[in-house]
DNA sequence: GCAGGAATGGTAGTATACAAGTCTGACCAT
DNA sequence: ATGGTCAGACTTGTATACTACCATTCCTGC
């Protein structure tokens, strides 16, 4: 596991979430991985309760499955967790885009087109690593600009179970025709045009969807059922 | 404050947080009430560490607001709270509803069945304080119906702030149109007349809408802005 | 009477100690 | 060799102690 070094003013908790949660998406945390309060507490430089608190914090979200006096470990990839993730997230998506299409102002226009412009940069350049940042940042600046950040925040905790299958994916496939697709939705919004919109969001999503069979047979040992 | 009995087997920390949440449903809790942990903990007769678990969980949700060293209370009602919750609960509920118009069982339909006719008996003999939990146990139902059960779980403690305007709503208005609704979207699910369903959870959800004004006159000492 | 500062009591955050259950492996009896 | 059992080293759950900080209050000095 990558352990991170403690920012000034974070607390220990949300230190420990930092942690668990980078390397439960960058999977340096395999799934089903024996996670030890007391081990991680130490390799942290901080003391069993904040861990706690960050491990019940993820067992919430089903990241981490706590057997009480037997242990707790990295959830294996759940396809039903997945399938729930994907239709909440095409749900919102589609629904928060379509509101952009009538309400978005200029300035959450300018913010998009500054992070679009900057994932094509990158493309071009090859620095593909940089783009998974960017790809989040682009669909919460959407939610943003209709004023639903509650939403997105409360969701971007389960999105993980998501946010694992594209890490796989980026790994496998090297797929990044999401910059494409990123830059299209822009123009939709742009151009008011809600239809175009709620099918590229559709598109968009599954994509994932096509790659999972495939890294399923790749890496069965990371997944449940 | 209400304080439950705590059931055998029930963790410390799971007895904190349905006491707390119930109380805060309820409104026993005000909005505004200071939650202190270690007079809580006394109170339920546990120590501060699962109480202080429960309270955090709360607070993720935006029902408690902690302030370091000075202070937890319960959140105000703030509007824009309330306008995302009623978002996302018309958005996933509509989804679900269609789904279920395709992809329920027979099985499915039963249960509905089953609650809203206890519901129907509840209003006719006027023992309307049941119809509460049958409400949220009818929309679950939808949820469980077509697979989508985290869905509901994940969203369930955000729709607090939803249901605390209907405690309210109940309270002031004494409206039980609500009944008529869950009839009505059972015929269209068993009909799978998905424009009908959809109609009805758009004017089911705009209910609580026209209420919040009215409460809000009454007691505005219990929202934010 | 009033302004300022120190003492006081309260809070959440963190650390540590203890309780209760589970698994493993050694060891002994059959 | 096999099966049972018991000790010990883990685990999470809970309790308690301590720390740093904030707000109020009350006393002091003017």
């Amino acid at each position: 596991m990558e352990v991170y070094s403690k920012r000034r003013g974070e607390t220990a908790r949300d230190y420990a979430l930092r942690v668990l949660k980078g390397n439960i998406i960058s999977l340096d945390l395999m799934p089903g991985t024996a996670i030890s309060e007391n081990e991680l507490a130490t390799e942290l430089g901080i003391s069993r309760t904040p861990v706690r608190e960050a491990v019940i914090e993820l067992a919430k979200a089903y990241l981490i499955e706590i057997y009480p006096q037997r242990g707790s470990f990295v959830s294996l990839i759940d396809p039903k967790m997945v399938e729930e993730a994907r239709f909440l997230r095409r749900i919102t998506d589609t629904a928060v885009i379509e509101a952009a299409c009538d309400e978005i102002d200029e300035k959450g226009i300018a913010a998009l087109e500054d992070n679009v412009s900057l994932q094509e940069f990158y493309l071009s350049k090859g620095m593909t690593e940089k783009i998974f940042d960017l790809d989040n940042k682009f669909h919460k600046g959407i939610y943003e600009a209709v004023k639903k950040d509650i939403v997105y925040e409360i969701h971007s905790t389960l999105m993980i179970h998501f946010d694992r299958v594209r890490t796989l994916s980026v790994e496998t496939v090297k797929d990044f025709k999401v910059v494409g697709d990123h830059r299209k939705m822009l123009e939709a919004i742009k151009a008011g045009d809600k239809v175009t919109a709620a099918q590229l969001v559709e598109k968009h999503l599954n994509r994932y969807q096509i790659d999972e069979k495939e890294i399923r047979s790749q890496r069965p040992e990371y997944f449940k059922a």
